[in-house]
DNA sequence: CTCCCTTGCGCC
DNA sequence: AAAGGGCGCAAGGGAG
C-alpha cells in the first residue's frame, strides 16, 4: 500500500555548453553538460519537505553533496525514489559518480504508471500523433488549475533571477510528479496484478539508465571493412545499371525508379500502393516487386542489390560513425525507452531533436542486420566479454500457453523440435523419421525443417496464404506458389487446432471486456467499432497483445531477477532486443556467471511475480563472444 | 527554405 | 473482399 513517507520525488534541471547537451548526461565527464538544479519533495503529515538546491552557482562538490544526501536518505529510510521519465534522471545520478548508491535504491516512474493505466493502441491513419505522456500533459489533464507554470522558463540562463525562477519551477515539477505518481499508484492498487507488473518493470530502470549513459563501444576496423564492402557493392551494381539510365538519385526515389522501370523499360506493373489519405495510386518498386521482376529482367535484381547496399551503408555505417563523432566520448548512445510500445516492449532511438535540429546520438540498434559482418561493429569494453541470453522460442511458447493447443504444448517440452515437427507434417513424413534424418545430416531433411520453421513463425497471427507465399519467395528465396502456401496454411491449422480456436475466443473475450491482458497482468484498452473498418486491427490487437506483451513482461521479470546478481558481480547490462538480453561480463567471471545467470533465467519466479504458472518450461539460450558478430552458443 | 507525409525496409 | 503484429530510420516529394 502507498504510504506517503516512503516515497521521495526528485528531478534535475540540466544545461550544457550547447542547449541540447542538457539531454546528454554522458557529457558530464567532459564538462560539456551539467545539472543546474536538483529538487526533492516528500509528503509528510505535517506538510511537504523540500530539498535539493540550485547547482550551477555552486562548486561541483555541492552538487555531489545534494545527490549524496538524497541517495543516503533514501537508502537509510528505505524510500522509493520517484521521477517522471526517471531513467533520464537516474543517468544524471550515475553521471555524477553515484553508481554504487544508485543500485541500492528503488525507483518508480510516474509516467510509466500513467501508461499502465491508459495505454491504448492507435488505429486511425493519424498514427504519428500518439498520445503524449509528458509531465506537462499530465498536469494539464489532472491538475488543470496548475497549468502554465512552465511558461517563460530559461533552462540555460545564468542570471540570478532566472536561476531562482528555474529552481522554483523544478520544485513544482517535482511536487506534481509526486502527486501524480501517488494518484496513479493508488489507482493501480485496486488491481494488484497490474500494479505488480508495473513494479517489476520499474526494477530495470537503473540498469537501463546505466546502459544509456555508458553507450556502446564500436569497432572502427569492422565499421571500415563493412563500409568498404558496401561501397564496392554499390559501385558494382551502379556500373551494371548506369547504361540503362540508373543513377543513385533514381534508385533512392520510388517515383523516379517507377518511371524508369515501368515507363522507359516497359516492365509490367505487378503491385500498386493506394494512399489511405488521398486515395492516390502509385506503382510499387518494393523488394517483392523487384524479386518477381527479376524473373523476367535481371536488372531488377541488381536494382534491389544496389538499393540495399546504399541503404545499409547509410544506416549501419555512416550513422554509427556520425554518432561517435557527435558524442565526444567515443561511444554511440542509442537510447533505450522503457515501455515505449503499447505491448510493453522497449524501443531505441538514435536521434534527439527533430528535422533540421536533429542530433545523431546513436544508430538503429534494433534494426541491425543479423549478418555477422554488420553485428561485428559492437564490441564489449576492455576486460569484458559479451554475453547474450535469449528466451528460446519465446513467441511460440507463449502462443502455446495462450492457445492451450495440445500439440504446441507438447512440443515445448524438453527434447522436442517444433520446427522439425511442423516440417514433418508438411512433408507428410513421420516426425521421428525426419528428426533422425536431420541428425544424420541428410541434405533433404534440412529444407523440410526450414519450411516447418517458416510456417511456425509466420502463421500464428492469421497470415494469409498469399502473404506466406510472398515471405517464402522474397525472404527465403523459395519458389513457392499459392496452392503450396494454401496447403501449408491448412496443415498449420490442422496441426494446431487450438490456434484458430484461440483467435476466435480471444477476439470475443476482448470485445466483451474492452481490454486485453498479458499473463503478467499488463493491460491495454481495446475499444472501438468492432464492426467497421477498424475490425481487423482491433481483432489483431486482441490476439497479438497477450503474446508479444507477455514476452515483454518476461524480459522485465528477467531483468528484475538478474539485477542483484549483475550489480554484485560488476556485470553491465548492455542492451536488449525483445527476447534477447545482452550483458558485458568481466571476462574472468564468464564461466561461473553464465551458469548462474542461466539458472536464474530458467527458473524465473512466474508464479510469485505474476500469479500465473506457465504449464511448460521457458528456457533461455546463452551465447558468448568478443563482439556481437561472433557470438557462439554455449551449452551450460 | 522548413515541415510533414509516403514509401520502403531493417529487426523481433 | 481481404487483411500477421510491434517498432524506428532514411529518403524523396510536395505543401506552405
Amino acid at each position: 500500500m502507498w504510504v506517503d513517507d516512503q516515497y521521495i520525488a526528485f528531478d534535475f534541471e540540466t544545461s550544457g555548453t550547447l542547449p541540447e547537451y542538457a539531454l546528454q548526461p554522458w557529457r558530464v565527464a567532459h564538462n560539456q553538460a551539467w545539472a543546474t538544479s536538483l529538487a526533492t519533495v516528500r509528503r509528510t503529515a505535517t506538510g511537504p519537505i523540500i530539498g535539493g538546491g540550485l547547482l550551477v552557482a555552486e562548486p561541483f562538490t555541492a552538487t555531489a553533496r545534494y545527490i549524496r544526501e538524497l541517495l543516503t536518505t533514501a537508502i537509510e529510510h528505505k524510500l522509493t525514489l520517484v521521477g517522471w521519465n526517471v531513467a533520464f534522471d537516474i543517468s544524471w545520478l550515475l553521471a555524477y559518480g553515484f553508481r554504487e548508491l544508485v543500485f541500492k535504491c528503488k525507483f518508480l516512474d510516474g509516467m510509466l504508471l500513467w501508461k499502465h493505466l491508459t495505454v491504448t493502441p492507435e488505429y486511425d491513419i493519424d498514427k504519428a500523433h500518439k498520445k503524449s505522456f509528458s509531465l506537462k500533459d499530465a498536469v494539464r489533464e489532472f491538475m488543470s488549475d496548475r497549468g502554465g507554470y512552465e511558461e517563460d522558463i530559461d533552462f540555460h540562463s545564468t542570471a540570478p533571477e532566472s536561476l531562482a525562477k528555474l529552481h522554483k519551477y523544478n520544485i513544482q515539477d517535482t511536487a506534481y510528479t509526486l502527486w501524480l505518481t501517488r494518484k496513479f499508484y493508488k489507482q493501480l492498487e485496486a488491481e494488484p496484478t497490474r500494479l505488480k507488473a508495473a513494479l517489476i518493470e520499474a526494477s530495470c530502470l537503473p540498469l537501463v539508465a546505466d546502459a544509456n549513459l555508458r553507450g556502446l563501444m564500436l569497432d572502427h576496423a569492422a565499421l571500415r571493412t563493412l563500409g568498404e564492402t558496401l561501397t564496392a557493392d554499390a559501385e558494382t551494381s551502379l556500373a551494371a545499371l548506369a547504361p540503362y539510365g540508373v543513377t543513385e538519385a533514381v534508385v533512392r526515389s520510388p517515383k523516379q525508379l517507377g518511371g524508369l522501370m515501368y515507363g522507359q523499360w516497359g516492365l509490367p506493373v505487378i503491385k500498386q500502393n493506394t494512399s489511405k489519405k488521398t486515395g492516390k495510386v502509385t506503382n510499387s518498386t518494393d523488394k517483392e516487386v523487384l524479386h518477381e521482376l527479376a524473373f523476367i529482367d535481371a536488372r531488377a535484381r541488381t536494382i534491389r542489390e544496389y538499393r540495399e547496399a546504399l541503404g545499409n551503408k547509410t544506416k549501419f555505417v555512416d550513422a554509427p560513425l556520425e554518432s561517435i563523432n557527435y558524442n565526444s566520448d567515443g561511444c554511440s548512445h542509442p537510447l533505450a525507452n522503457v515501455y515505449s510500445t503499447y505491448t510493453g516492449r522497449m524501443s531505441y532511438s538514435s536521434k534527439q531533436g527533430k528535422n533540421k535540429d536533429e542530433r545523431q546520438i546513436g544508430f538503429a540498434l534494433h534494426q541491425e542486420k543479423r549478418d555477422p559482418t554488420y553485428r561485428a561493429i559492437v564490441v564489449p569494453p576492455q576486460g569484458y566479454t559479451l554475453v547474450e541470453f535469449d528466451a528460446a522460442g519465446q513467441e511460440y511458447r507463449w502462443m502455446a500457453v495462450a492457445s492451450k493447443d495440445d500439440a504446441m504444448l507438447q512440443l515445448c517440452l524438453p527434447g522436442e523440435d517444433p520446427h522439425g515437427y511442423m516440417g514433418a507434417q508438411i512433408a507428410r513424413e513421420e516426425y521421428h523419421t525426419l528428426l533422425a534424418a536431420l541428425k544424420a545430416g541428410d541434405p533433404a531433411a534440412k529444407p523440410k525443417r526450414q519450411l516447418g520453421k517458416l510456417a511456425n513463425l509466420s502463421l500464428g497471427y492469421r497470415t494469409s496464404a498469399a502473404k506466406l507465399r510472398t515471405v517464402a519467395r522474397v525472404q527465403y528465396d523459395l519458389p513457392m506458389e499459392l496452392p503450396e502456401a494454401e496447403y501449408i496454411k491448412n496443415t498449420y491449422l490442422r496441426t494446431y487446432p487450438g490456434v484458430p480456436r484461440y483467435w476466435a475466443e480471444q477476439i470475443a473475450k476482448v470485445r466483451r471486456l474492452g481490454y486485453a491482458e498479458t499473463f503478467a497482468g499488463r493491460q491495454v484498452q481495446v475499444v472501438g467499432t468492432w464492426s467497421g473498418a477498424d475490425r481487423w486491427s482491433l481483432e489483431s490487437t486482441a490476439i497479438n497483445f497477450p503474446i508479444q506483451g507477455t514476452g515483454g513482461d518476461q524480459k522485465y521479470l528477467a531483468l528484475a531477477v538478474l539485477r542483484p546478481y549483475v550489480v554484485k558481480h560488476g556485470i553491465q547490462f548492455a542492451w536488449e532486443l525483445h527476447d534477447g538480453l545482452y550483458f558485458y561480463i568481466p571476462t574472468k567471471l564468464v564461466d561461473k556467471a553464465i551458469a548462474e545467470m542461466k539458472f536464474l533465467l530458467d527458473n524465473l519466479p512466474y508464479t510469485k511475480a505474476w500469479g500465473f504458472t506457465p504449464p511448460v518450461p521457458m528456457p533461455w539460450d546463452c551465447k558468448v563472444g568478443t563482439s556481437w558478430g561472433n557470438l557462439k552458443e554455449v551449452k551450460v
